[in-house]
RNA sequence: GCCCAUAUAGCUCAGUCGGUAGAGCACAUCCUUGGUAAGGAUGAGGUCACCAGUUCAAAUCUGGUUAUGGGCUCCA
């Protein structure tokens, strides 16, 4: 006799049987009616089918529509309908693989002739089609020659592959709907009607297995939901999103462009400099209380550097070069040789470590030209970049400064939501274990030190030494590794950096490279889209406009204009011929955060009147006044409250 | 770099079957002096990304180049 406890909704009911049952009979035996809910199940622990049958007393927690895993599964099932849609309308496709990913799924195919976005909807409309059919969907279980042997006679190559690869020796899973049988470990739903609401989204070439050395395929990317509801909000999220891209609020708030002649490279218009200005100077102020030394180096430098530092060896491909008077060069790709320069040219006592030498360096990569991205994936940026020249003893502390520094930046942002990332030693690597033990201890007691979580990437460090990553996330729940803080073991020991210890004899620094925004062309292109162009205060491009009503008013509105610009703000004045309400649309539009508006009822008691870029009328006050709540918001940064 | 798509006025976009281009906004001039998200009139503005080819004729069809977009790979 079966003993089972059925959990539905957290609600338990208790089931017997004699002989082993499914699940789709539980929950029949309990309200035939709920059947048609369920989606999947979980025993054990494991989730499953409804089709699976219960062998010995277990709980069973059932998995409905409305449930958080039924999600996952859904969109499992729909890269499958893709899969079978898809086979159906071209029979010689060949199927690789088609993962759950965030927001939906999507399926990679070897096709002769790649998809055509007409083919996409005709994939869609058939794949609506096969859901309307409500086909029945079912789980088998096969050996492994079986399944070898059933895949190869379909001519699915990378089915056999993917078993191939699947370790131990245990059976293999399939699943069937109608004549498309594909190699899955489930669960799925139970019928292809519980898939209402899909929707493929794009085409992709994509390599097999990610390694670009593979073939070629074909992915579909879809997104799948509960019901239309959830689809629709899911779209309007997207084109909410699609309207704070840095590129289009750039282009429209003339901060910047990019063109044909300059490919990766940004031209920076007023506007968009002045928010680029203030950003690096910020930064410069902080590095300087923190103890930092500004240096500038040349752009070019004699391709022989780049060869003692190890970089032509493994990254000329992706330099810049020119040459002249038969030298080559290479423009700089990175700060930290020409730090090292700036460092050899005296000889250093322990007691001058920490040397901490800053720079906002122009830095040119010459990047892939399909990785190019707007502002966040360019060809030259400016790093806020510095190198720390410390003894072994010194990491520990220098790391937990460095983060001190990071996380009264990053406030200022108002990015309070950081990941942290321990990336320890890679195979291929330079440095003695024993060394790479002290560093990595070092990294982890910094980090233990904040008691902030943090995740461990082995093998992911640099080949020179550990890391720390800094990883961002914007409101929009995307993540971005801007700050970076990493030990290297390497670069001071090839271009002969030194120091004289106490003890009078010679010894190699370390070096920590570390950034906090990383890039500052894609800080301010994440910054663009966290806050949908409305810049705070302190960051602006244009702080205050003033706008008159009638020309009467436009000598006043001058001199407030001059008044403000005096005390350092960034104040334009728009006295153009129009009406107010033309004005204020405009100037909201362009976020610009106060827009003063002076009548003659503001030049007969000498206030102004402000309204704000959400639109709220924020009274009048004098000037004076005014000018203190400027400065409290420019004190304030990006910290709310 | 690889796969797919796209490129028309300063911007956003129409342009059917191949017959040398259109709108809105912006801009200029004039009228209007208006109190919190678009007042009106007139005007100027384009070698249809670039280079070839097909054709009597190309923004439109074909090939190539460049850039951009979505992915993949990469990211010192």
């Amino acid at each position: 006799m079966l003993v089972i406890t059925v959990i539905i909704s957290d609600v338990s009911h208790y089931i017997t049987s004699c002989d082993p049952i499914s699940v789709r009979n539980v929950i029949a035996a309990i309200d035939p009616s709920l059947v048609r809910l369920a989606i999947a199940a979980r025993v054990d622990d494991r989730l499953v089918d409804l089709s699976y049958i219960i062998d010995h007393d277990v709980k069973v927690y059932i998995i409905a529509e409305k449930d958080k895993e039924s999600l996952e599964i859904i969109r499992h099932s729909s890269a499958h309908l893709l899969a079978h849609a898809v086979k159906q309308l071209y029979p010689t496709t060949q199927l690789a693989i088609g993962p759950v990913i965030d927001n939906g799924f999507y399926y990679d195919f070897a096709v002769k002739n790649p998809f055509m976005p007409e083919d996409l909807r005709r994939i869609q409309m058939r794949m609506e089609e096969l859901a309307s059919q409500d086909i029945l969907i079912e789980r088998l279980v096969i050996q492994r020659d079986e399944a070898v042997d059933l895949f190869h006679n379909l001519g699915e190559e990378y089915k056999v592959r993917i078993i191939n690869d699947i370790s131990g020796n245990e059976n293999i899973s399939l699943y069937r709907q109608a004549d498309f049988i594909d190699l899955c470990r489930g669960p799925h739903v139970p019928t292809t009607g519980k898939l209402k609401a899909f929707r493929l989204m794009k085409l992709a070439g994509a390599y097999w297995r990610g390694d670009s050395r593979n073939d070629m395929l074909q992915r579909i990317y879809g997104t799948a939901w509960i019901d239309l509801r959830s689809l629709e909000s899911y779209l309007y999220r997207l084109e909410e999103s699609e309207k704070r891209d840095h590129r289009k609020v750039g282009k429209a708030l003339d901060l910047f462009h990019f063109q044909e002649e300059a490919p990766g490279m940004v031209f920076w218009h007023d506007h968009g400099w002045r928010v680029y200005i203030e950003i690096q100077n910020y930064i410069r102020h902080l590095l300087r209380e923190n103890g930092y030394q500004e240096v500038h180096t040349p752009q070019i430098m004699s391709r022989s550097l780049w060869e003692r530092s190890g970089h032509w060896e493994k990254f000329h491909k992706y330099m810049f070069t020119t040459a002249s008077e038969n030298r080559d060069y290479a423009v700089k790709p990175m700060n930290c040789p020409c730090h090292i320069q700036v460092y050899n040219q005296r000889l250093h006592s322990y007691r001058e470590l920490p040397l901490r030498l800053s720079e906002f360096g122009s830095c040119h990569r010459n990047e892939p030209s399909g990785t190019l991205h707007g502002l966040m994936r360019v060809r030259n940026f400016v790093q806020d970049d510095a190198h720390i020249f410390c003894t072994e003893d010194q990491i520990q502390s220098e790391v937990s400064r460095f983060m001190d520094l990071l996380f009264q930046i990053y406030n200022d942002f108002n990015f309070n939501e950081v990941q942290l990332v321990l990336s320890t030693r890679p195979e291929q690597r330079v440095g003695s274990n024993a060394v790479w033990d002290k560093a990595e201890k070092s990294l982890e007691l910094a980090l233990n030190q904040r008691g902030l979580p943090w995740q461990l990437k082995p093998g992911e460090g640099a080949f020179y030494g550990p890391k720390i990553e800094f990883v961002l996330r914007d409101c929009l729940e995307r993540l971005w590794q801007c700050g970076t803080i990493q030990i290297d073991f390497s670069m001071p020991s090839r271009l002969d950096a030194c120091y004289v210890a106490e003890d009078g004899s010679k010894r190699i620094p370390v070096m920590l490279h570390r950034a906090i925004l990383g890039s500052i062309e894609r800080f301010i292109g994440i910054l663009i889209e966290q806050y949908a162009a409305g810049l705070p205060v302190w960051l602006a491009p244009v702080q205050v406009v003033v706008l008159n009503i009638t020309e009467q008013q436009a000598g006043y509105a001058v001199k407030v204009e001059k008044f403000l610009i005096q005390r350092g703000f960034r104040a334009e004045s728009d006295l153009r011929n129009e009406k107010i309400s033309f004005k204020i649309r405009v100037h909201t539009l362009q976020r610009v955060p106060y827009m003063l508006i002076i009548g003659d009822r503001e030049i007969k008691t000498e206030t102004i009147a402000i309204r704000s870029r959400a639109g709220k009328d924020l009274g009048v006050m004098n000037i004076q006044a005014f000018v203190q709540l400027l400065q409290s918001d420019v004190a304030r940064r990006g910290r709310t409250g």
